[in-house]
DNA sequence: GTGAAAGCGCTAACAA
DNA sequence: TTGTTAGCGCTTTCAC
């Protein structure tokens, strides 16, 4: 189907050149922008490209370009525990928002069950793709590898499991982060402080649980605990019971994201502690219920838009530039003060 | 850039064709699956593309069956509340699964603000979208009708707010759903028994205040509060402050979503009422955070991933359909019973 | 059953 | 500054 009623074909650069008495060439200028064109022919075309109401046909620019104008925002995850996450959400706005006005389309995948992933790398390798935005990735996965020897240039949310040499990523700083979150804790007197991980195929988790330990050490302590979470509410509830279980005197706890720390919240609530009077408790990402919960969570903020947003405007620099390794993009986060530390 | 090292220039349909030994347009059959083929080119072909990784050229393709084989997800939404719930990324994951080995791109879009507006419409207008989902509008919009117009196949999420000829759309029951939920309390004795509604610019808000005012109804009885909200969790805690305000003898709430139930229940815990010996509580949705809250909460289900799913099944369709009103979906809703009711 | 040839609408190289 | 020309890689008649 063409999106037109029958009988009207769509306006080509053919029909605008004849309306406004140029050549398609002068008129292909004019609306690329060139700055070759005289004062009169391009009020013409111009003119003329509103009266028709005329719109680039993508197919055959991409045919001569040899470019598609769009980048594909992926999210290697077979579960649903990321897609309920805000998170996802914040970074495909942000990706969306510095995509908008390039006239650069966002196309959106899921790779879910190895039929998808090979369908994906196959289509990314088929050149339809000007860019790839990688999110939450398991493990040492080789799709980013694969991508980028296909020449396919790639930004990964996140750093990777194992380094791999030209990768671009951008990150928050999941380490100083955590460590803020300790030094919080410990500037409030406690003392007996424990961590919820998140899961530990993730660098994110991995790097959390680095700071929270890096923080302790610095002060010459010692955690109170530690226990394997999942990033998900249920996860949270399940090591929170865990930690109270192996030491009922606990007074504080460092969750590696809000949705654990939820999880940890009602547990806590449920054995009559209460937050932060009796164990304080401290997030990470400020997602958007942080701040509905009650008491509020206190947590690290994360600018995961931003970090969406300059994730796409990573990749559409790194299409001009030439080999060497892209410098990685670690953004600070900052923490929040609320109710519950 | 192309996706591909220097060097090696794509695969294209002349040089599978060249290596099978047998013409373009024989190459191009097998690839689309012909039948008119013999044996022996088929196989030689496909020897050839499997041979070179061969992928077709899409902008090609498209130029001349005038299909772009992409469909959009457009959120027409500013604001952020509808990316943060989790209904948002099932509905999209649901289109995504649908479209997966369909050949066909999921390119999605958020609508925010008028310049955004204005480039999709005229994008869309300009063929270069085979179908448009349609999610999250708020009272009266007009871009349906605009693109119905502009013979662009829409699916809408939810039924419009007003009546559009020729718009297809996805919905769940919602007022049967939020009657269920008034009958289950009735049910559990419940004789004060209030709700909170969602955004009243919203259909879906409005046929669960409606479906919860029939339930009380059939019973003879009359509502004991009703609290306006915005399907936000800060929203649920406001008007459950309302609610308790206005009338602190309320047995029973009904929140026509997840979230507001969960501010709810907050609220409610705060106020030192028992959840559900003092007063029983019914959400909506099933969000993935239902299982997780304690006591869990008691909701009405829908099935969110599979009207994403039905949508996009309904855009494939509708391709080859002429005119006529298309039917609308209702899907079924289910309570699920849980800890607060 | 197969091939030759004609474009789809655009951009880019080259002339003028 | 402008126009002419030559394709990009594919699908689709139309002959054979």
């Amino acid at each position: 189907m063409t999106a037109r009623p029958a009988g009207r074909p769509a306006p080509t650069l053919e029909s605008v050149a004849a309306l406004a008495g140029v050549s398609r060439a002068t008129a292909g200028r004019v609306l690329a922008g060139s700055t070759t064109v005289g004062e009169q022919s391009r009020e013409a075309v111009l003119r003329a490209a509103t009266e028709l109401s005329y719109v680039t046909n993508r197919a055959a620019r991409s045919l001569m370009t040899r470019r598609s104008d769009s980048v594909a925002f992926v999210v290697g995850e077979s579960e649903e525990r990321f897609l309920a996450d805000p998170h996802f959400a914040l970074l495909l706005r942000g990706a969306h928002a510095a995509l908008a006005g390039q006239d650069v389309q966002l196309v959106f995948s899921i790779l879910a069950g190895d039929a998808e992933r090979q369908r994906f790398e196959h289509f990314a390798r088929g050149g339809h793709l000007d860019g790839v935005i990688l999110v939450s990735l398991h493990g040492d996965d080789p799709l980013p590898r694969r991508l980028l020897d296909a020449a396919v240039p790639v930004v990964l949310s996140g750093r990777p499991y194992r380094p791999v040499d030209g990768l671009a990523y951008v990150d928050a700083d999941n380490a100083g982060g955590a460590r803020s979150a300790v030094e919080l804790l410990l500037d409030r007197g406690r003392k007996r402080i424990a961590t919820i991980t998140g899961p530990l195929d993730m660098p994110a988790a991995l790097d959390r649980r680095d700071g929270f330990h890096a923080g302790l050490d610095a002060s010459g302590m010692r955690p109170h605990g530690t226990a394997d979470g999942d990033f998900s509410v249920a996860g949270g509830r399940r090591a929170m019971e865990e930690l109270i279980a192996a030491d009922p005197g606990i007074d504080a706890v460092f969750a590696a994201n809000d949705l654990m720390a939820f999880g940890a919240m009602q547990v806590l609530a449920e054995h009559g502690r209460r937050v932060p009077d009796d164990v304080a408790l401290v997030g990470f990402d400020d997602s958007p219920l942080a701040a509905s919960v009650h008491p509020a969570l206190t947590t690290v903020r994360q600018p995961v838009v931003a970090m969406g947003a300059a994730m796409a405007a990573r990749l559409m620099t790194v299409f001009g530039e030439g080999p060497g390794d892209p410098v990685p993009l670690i953004m600070p986060t900052e923490l929040v003060l609320r109710g519950t530390a």
